[in-house]
RNA sequence: GUGGGAGUAGCUCAGUUGGUGGAGCGCCGGGUUGUGGCCCCGGCGGUCGCGGGUUCAAGUCCCGUCUCCCACCCCA
């Protein structure tokens, strides 16, 4: 084969290209019943953007963005999450000052340059969404809330982990603490977390190392050393989660590998991805939108990987629909052409045969099709003036005399 | 970026010690001169991922490369 596709990005043909649609239109679904608005945001920005989101330090930065420089100069990176050009978007147009709370979602292809892996593609769709100007405990209840009722508006199994990371007060004391603990056990550690311990102590929690969890196990916990305002927050959520009855797991080795989080995070898990398990995740970033360059405004949200919830979806049986136009001869052909056009135009799913085969292969293609009817138009329906109707799932069949008759037959 | 497994028909896979490539499913057609699904028969369909090497001879052995899968890593 002269020409592929690219490694780890994928065409999505029919039938795979229907299970994306239904995993899109659930959850748009679900948004928008919520009050949420969809917002169409570029697939590239300056790269910078994202080094400030998301991060310096984290991976998606360092080694997985593709980075390049067009015509005029500017170092362009194709985004690899969402949250950034919706926070850009956001301070750009003043929208905090017309409408400070604000409810957004988008869907869209991101970019990550990584090994592929099922799961883990280089081209992957993700829909979020993300709520600003809300510090309130309610908004993350009520965002957690609504990922909990798009997993189960898809049937997808997943279980909820949620924790709390704190803010710039009770971060830093943790981080301290925990690399007083982990400084005297570094000897202990795989070799990727003594590298973590260097740079990002806090990843080292949810090591996957035997080893290494054993270690953690007997870590300081960050719920001990949460500050009164992000103490109090985090149980207001669990107390609104309860009260809307949303089960979860609190695991307080839960961090994740975006710069931006702030207090609450969480993460829905599926047993059914192998490695790649996180389907849906998300947090609080009080101060994100602040360092964009916007005014200190508190926001939240979650995205969810399209693809991953696409391998978790039940097979679903395609349902019998629409009309099958059977003909034999040039008289019966215009007919049917005709009548395809009628029928398309009063709202139903119509479709004509043009390659005009025996009546058998025709019968065999509405039936590929999975039309609920077939109408023959053949001689003999041509020199008398009806149409015969075929009903498919039961093969019964009647004559019909005039469109209007057959349309109510439908 | 690291480690392991695999690439043969559209799909799932057989292919014996190297000797001119098969099955099932699917697709097209026929059995039924005007009727789908079940059954029977026939047909189309392969540069054996790609490139190189060994050999009289390579799907089969060797090397390289690409892609997919799994794990690490990372993350949705």
């Amino acid at each position: 084969m002269e020409y592929r596709a690219l490694r780890g990005v994928e065409d999505l043909i029919p039938p795979e290209s229907l299970r994306f649609e239904r995993v899109v239109d659930a959850f748009k679904r679900v948004v928008e019943r919520a009050g949420f608005k969809e917002v169409i945001l570029p697939v590239f920005e300056e790269a910078r953007l994202f080094t400030r989101s998301v991060g310096e330090s984290s991976d998606i930065v360092k080694k997985e963005m593709y980075v390049f420089e067009d015509k005029g100069g500017r170092v362009i990176a194709l985004r690899p999450e969402g949250t950034a050009s919706a926070v850009r978007a956001y301070v750009e147009h003043g929208v905090y000052a017309k409408e400070p709370f604000t409810k957004w979602f988008y869907v869209g292809p991101m970019f990550r340059f990584e090994r592929p892996q099922a799961g883990r593609k280089r081209q992957f769709f993700q829909a979020g969404v993300e709520l600003f100007g809300f510090s309130q405990p309610g908004a993350d209840a009520e965002l957690i809330k609504v990922a909990d009722d798009i997993l189960k508006e898809l049937s997808v199994e997943a279980t909820l982990e949620i924790n709390s990371i704190g803010c710039k007060e009770c971060r830093p004391k943790y981080r301290e603490a925990l690399i007083e603990f982990l400084k005297e056990r570094v000897g202990q550690l795989c070799p990727d977390c003594v590298e973590r311990f260097e740079r990002n102590p806090l990843r080292v929690l949810d090591c996957k190392n035997e080893g290494c969890r054993q270690v953690v196990s007997g870590a300081p916990k960050i719920t001990d050393y949460l500050c009164d305002g992000c103490r109090e927050h985090y149980e207001k959520v669990k107390e609104y989660l309860n009260l809307l009855g949303v089960e979860f797991r609190e695991n307080p080795f839960l961090v994740r590998g975006l710069d931006y989080y702030t207090r609450t995070v969480f993460e829905f898990k599926s047993s059914g991805l192998g490695a790649q398990s996180t389907v849906l995740a998300g947090g609080r970033y009080d101060y994100l939108i602040g360092e964009i360059g916007g005014p200190e405004t508190p926001a939240l949200g979650f995205a969810m990987g399209i693809d991953r919830v696409m391998l978790l979806l039940p097979e679903l049986e395609e349902k019998r629909e629409g009309v099958f136009v059977i003909t034999r001869g040039e008289e019966a052909y215009r007919e049917g052409l005709e009548l395809v056009n009628f029928l398309r135009s009063k709202g139903i799913k119509a479709e004509i045969d043009h390659r005009q085969g025996s009546f058998k292969a025709q019968m065999k293609a509405a039936d590929r099709v999975k039309a609920e009817f077939a109408v023959i138009i053949g001689e003999e329906e041509v020199k008398e003036g009806f149409y015969s109707l075929k009903e498919l799932s039961t093969g019964k069949q009647e004559k019909v005399e005039t469109r209007e008759e057959l349309l109510a037959r439908l």
